[in-house]
DNA sequence: TTGTAGGCGTTATCAC
DNA sequence: GTGATAACGCCTACAA
């Protein structure tokens, strides 16, 4: 057992070679420019001694960290541990670690962790906090930072993106409630800075209007995040203008979930006085009460395909952004139902 | 702009000083020995100049990386989001970033992880993958590292920890089956090479004795990991045993859900055939169908208790190892009822 | 194929 | 109080 961790100078001194040498024997990219030989003493050497290099001393060497920085809104939003799994994953495999930040969805948070993180060097970021117009991708791209974003776009900036179809997704959910019988369907949509929020509003739009349903703009209620809360407020809001709709499209499961507490203290139950269909189909969702109908897309899965195209960027490969889509899928459970006759929440 | 970052040199040259004495300037540890005039002048500089320093060439000459490392078995429990959020949010105000670490309960991961974070050359570490007889912790040990423990002990070490009292936890759920006329409760038990199995085990018995009812060991089931498919698999073999309990007290939620399914199968109902209580109060669970009764902790103040102590570890304060308990509360809801005379499952 | 030399950016330890 | 110097561990022109 070395007192002190063993260094490639060790290793040398060990191999009889030189420092020069023994750096290249150990890098698998150099290791050609050296003799079988001494390749295989400096190797040996490595072994015996235990020999670890050192990633600090590298990075300063190389400037790269073999470090990214992830952003993500909050861990405790439990669609995010899954895709910080595959993220993680996927990148430890190529020798990558991730810091993670949690920005709470505030902007001066967010600049705060993206300042720390590239003051300790990360060679990339994958940011699942992007908004339509971002000063932070704005400056990320003019930096030139490898960039990749998850779970949401921003097209102004060119930046590759891994997210399921949210267009696609939110007509399906809207197609199950029509194919129920449901004609009023409301809608809460999510913040509207952010990608997922239009596109999921605007899947609504085309999706009613695919049914021939008409839209009241009064059935469209805002969510300012991604919260319970904010979905609690909101259907609050919707049954107090009353307007006598038998089913909810939310823009995600947390707003759905805030649902059920707004139609708890109305003693309306769902899915026999009020459809309920959410948006990711976050993990535990299917055993609440009732199990959640929603939209699916395969979570742990978006974060390996996005910690693929970050290494690609990283790695430097020019080549055309790549802006990928994961099919959405349709899972109905127990918050949905046929809209019966005397059903919904009809006006007074 | 700079197009290349500044450096200590810049701001050294731009102060018309010595870069040691920048240097100085700048750190506030070493600030008293320069003058008040160049200090300002120096600071005044780097602001200009829009310096940041080099963590990566700080790391490499003081060998202090400013990195933890975490290792949790899996983002995906519910329990740890919360715990992860109180540790990075305490670490980061003290200038440190978290390195986390998925080891799925499997000591082949855990070393690997560890070892790449040592390689990473992490100040210290947060483990909640600790066993009660542990290779890892006896190296760590022995190498001296600064570690401590969350929700799980491991006295063989002499670590720091920051747990719940378990065994307080487990009499609580016990007194509360038992004040609602529970006399035949079956327990699932953890995995019993870890501190919370074999603590929540015995305050089961405890509390089983307290109120004077009989440990039916046939009543005791083990699960081989916390998850759901374990607490599945030992409800099922309770049931199947079939030897009338009227209640469970599961480890920890995950188990208690599995029961859930469990319960299930065999068209019992929960909590009017059967009552469960969990351990933990995990996110979300007061949601589940139906909402479980349980123990809880504060999650959140966990990580920050242990980012507390670890952070005074590294700092190479000596002083006497701190075990931190921190008190359990019984949180009543769904899951769990008075038992009535024809209820259970009774012995055919 | 191998050795030499220099430097990545910072800080500790000397002198002055 | 400040400057000079060396080193942390590694990599990479360039030279031999």
């Amino acid at each position: 057992m070395p007192e002190r961790p063993a260094t490639l100078r060790d290793v040398a001194a060990a191999a009889r070679v030189h420092p020069a040498t023994a750096s290249r024997a150990l890098n698998p990219e150099t290791r050609i420019l050296v003799s079988e030989d001494t390749a295989r003493r400096v190797s040996e050497a490595a072994g015996r001694l235990g020999y670890r290099p050192n990633p600090v001393a590298r990075s300063l060497r190389t400037r790269r960290s073999h470090t990214v920085g992830v952003l993500i809104p909050d861990l405790n939003n439990p669609l995010f541990p899954p895709i910080v799994r595959g993220l993680e994953d996927k990148l430890g495999a190529a020798g990558y670690v991730a810091l993670i930040g949690n920005t709470d969805a505030d902007a001066g948070r967010e600049r705060t962790l993206f300042e720390q993180m590239r003051a300790r060097h990360v060679d990339g970021f994958a940011l699942a906090t992007a908004t339509l117009h971002d000063r932070l991708l704005a400056e990320a791209a003019a930096a030139d930072v490898p960039v990749v974003l998850m779970n949401r776009l921003a097209p102004d900036y060119g930046f590759p993106s891994v997210s399921v179809d949210n267009e696609q997704g939110a007509r399906m959910a809207v197609s199950h409630l029509a194919r129920l019988g449901h004609a009023r369907i409301a809608h809460i949509a999510g913040p509207q800075e952010a990608s997922t929020g239009v596109s999921r509003l605007r899947g609504f739009r085309d999706g009613m209007a695919a049914h021939e349903l008409a839209v009241d703009e009064s059935l469209i209620a805002y969510a300012a995040k991604y919260t319970v809360e904010e979905g609690t407020r909101c259907c609050r809001a919707l049954l107090a203008r009353h307007p006598g709709f038998t089913a909810v499209a939310a823009a995600n499961d947390m707003l759905a979930v805030g649902c059920y507490t707004a139609l708890d203290e109305r003693s309306l139950s769902c899915p026999d006085d009020m459809s309920v269909i959410g948006f990711n189909d976050m993990p535990f969702i299917d055993r609440l009460r009732p199990p959640l109908t929603t939209v699916r897309f395969p979570h742990y899965q978006l974060g390996t395909e996005a910690a693929q195209l970050l290494l690609e960027r990283i790695s430097g490969a020019g080549g055309p952004v790549k802006i990928l889509y994961l099919a959405p899928e349709l899972i109905v459970r127990g918050s949905t139902a046929a809209q019966h006759a005397a059903g919904g929440t009809a006006p007074a």
